[in-house]
This record gives structure tokens, C-alpha cells and sequence, in this order.
DNA sequence: GCTATATTTGCAACACAGTTGCAATAAGAG
DNA sequence: CTCTTATTGCAACTGTGTTGCAAATATAGC
């Protein structure tokens, strides 16, 4: 169930995304499309765009939902895996362009992998 | 604000947690509990618990959270820290004992880091 | 451009994990 | 045993996300 028709709706959510490589929060999604855009609207445009490939999505240890922009996936898989960053500082949460491996555990098939690194980041270091 | 008296709740708390060192979602706890103790007071439990140093916990993908007995924590911090296994057929997660470097990330100060991996456990895979 | 149709949307109501305020209960120090 | 204070249960609440359904709208075919 991906997205078929290009609505006003999406362009204003993916408009969202234009300008960064950050992460945004559903909740913060929400929150700035509010005017413009229905709640069950935003999450549900943010469910076809995962499966399509063209956002990914993951969970803070606060439990929400943040998105970002995939690059290289489509709907037949999500290639692009990697950690995330949020800055306990000021909320900024990004994809990090970093390989970690884990190494393979015995009886174990790893199937998949999520990462979420907490810290500083280098705006709110200086 | 940590555990003070030794009460009936705690014992039944505890007591779901002697046997093995799985790790037990909220949810599951208030779920086994329901007969002798209230979801506030799991939920309580769970927080001075995890403030003492006895219980750590984490977040699975579906935004639920989860505990697992500590080794060598205590009320000063949380030393042991390692990647948590959830596997997606049977739902058991555990607590990895396997180190995970996470490479610096120029710029950035880290500060603790949670890693989440999926897949098949050794039960399920036979 | 118009029409028909399937997709998308908004709304209200809901689900569900977790939290809060407060009065009642009970641990345990003395 | 008594008193103090931590703990508990309850009911009501918060916040994120979901669902059913009727109304709106994108777009393919003409
Ligand atoms: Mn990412
Ligand atoms: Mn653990
Ligand atoms: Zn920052
Ligand atoms: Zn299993």
C-alpha cells in the first residue's frame, strides 16, 4: 500500500524534508502540518512513504516515532541501515552515514539491526 | 527516590524475575501481576528499581519497554550495558553478552548508545 | 474538459502504554 | 505498640498512534 496519487497533502509533508538530512518526529510532523494536514492524514502518508522506500523510520528511547529520508531503498527493501544520533542537548536526532558491525551471535539469525546513539552534537558542543 | 521498604509487591516483582535473565516487558509484568498488585504500582516498581541499579530497561521497535536484571549496577550508574536480542517469532528478547564497538563520531560527544537486534532465537531456529 | 472510479482525506471515536493526585494502607524505626 | 513516612490502589488523565466511515479529490479514459 503504497503512495498512488500525488496530493497537496504530500507535498506539504514532504516539503518537511526538503531542506535536511535530520530526522523529524511524527509528533513534530504533525504538530507544524496542523494547520494544512490531518493527523490520521500524516501518519498515514508516512506509512505508504516507508514502504515505498522513500522514508525510513525508527523509535527514540522516549518511545516516538521519528522519519528521515532514505537514500537508495525502494519498495521491494530498505538497504540503507544505519545508526542514529540524538542530542540530549537540543532534541536533534540524524542519521549517521557510519558502519557498525555486530558480530554474529552463535544460534542466533540477525535479521535486522537498530541503533540509537545518544550525546552531544557538534552544535551544542561550542 | 529509589526502594525504601520491603514490601509484597516488590517480592512479586522480583519473584518474576528470579528463574531466568530474559528480559519481561511492562506489559507482560502488569499482565502476570494483575491478581496482586496494581499497574501503578508495577509501573512505580519498575522506576525505583531501575534508579537502584537492580533493573535496566529499553524499548522495543513497537514502542514498548522492557526489563532485564542488572550485573554490577548500582544506584551511582549503569555499568553494564550491551545489545538486546528480540526474536520475531516467539517475541523473547534477552540481553546480549557481546561488546559492540560504536566508532567516535568527529564532532560529537557519545554518550551511551542502544542496540537493538532482531531476528531468530536458537529455540526457534530448530 | 468532462465523467467515472478508486484513492485519499478529515473527523470522531477509539486503543493502549504509561502517569498523576490523593486518600487509604502498611513497613519498620524507636 | 505507636508513629511517621513510604507505598499502594483507584480513578481519572495524557499522549501517541489507529480505525471506520462518509465526503472530497486525483487522475485515467474518453
Ligand atoms: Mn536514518
Ligand atoms: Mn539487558
Ligand atoms: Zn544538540
Ligand atoms: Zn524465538
Amino acid at each position: 500500500m503504497g503512495i498512488v496519487r500525488r496530493t497537496k497533502s504530500l507535498d506539504l509533508l514532504m516539503s518537511q524534508f526538503a531542506d535536511s538530512h535530520d530526522a523529524i518526529s511524527a509528533v513534530a510532523l504533525i504538530e507544524s502540518l496542523k494547520k494544512d494536514v490531518n493527523k490520521t492524514t500524516v501518519y498515514r502518508l508516512l506509512d505508504r512513504l516507508e514502504d515505498d522506500g522513500v522514508l525510513h523510520s525508527f523509535m527514540s528511547s522516549d518511545g516516538i516515532k521519528w522519519y528521515a529520508k532514505c537514500k537508495g531503498c525502494s519498495s521491494s527493501g530498505h538497504a540503507d541501515v544505519h545508526p542514529h544520533f540524538q542530542c540530549t542537548d537540543c532534541g536533534k536526532v540524524d542519521c549517521l552515514d557510519l558502519e557498525v558491525t555486530i558480530p554474529s551471535i552463535p544460534g542466533r539469525k540477525i535479521n535486522s539491526s537498530q541503533i540509537l546513539i545518544q550525546g552531544t552534537c557538534d552544535n551544542c558542543l561550542n
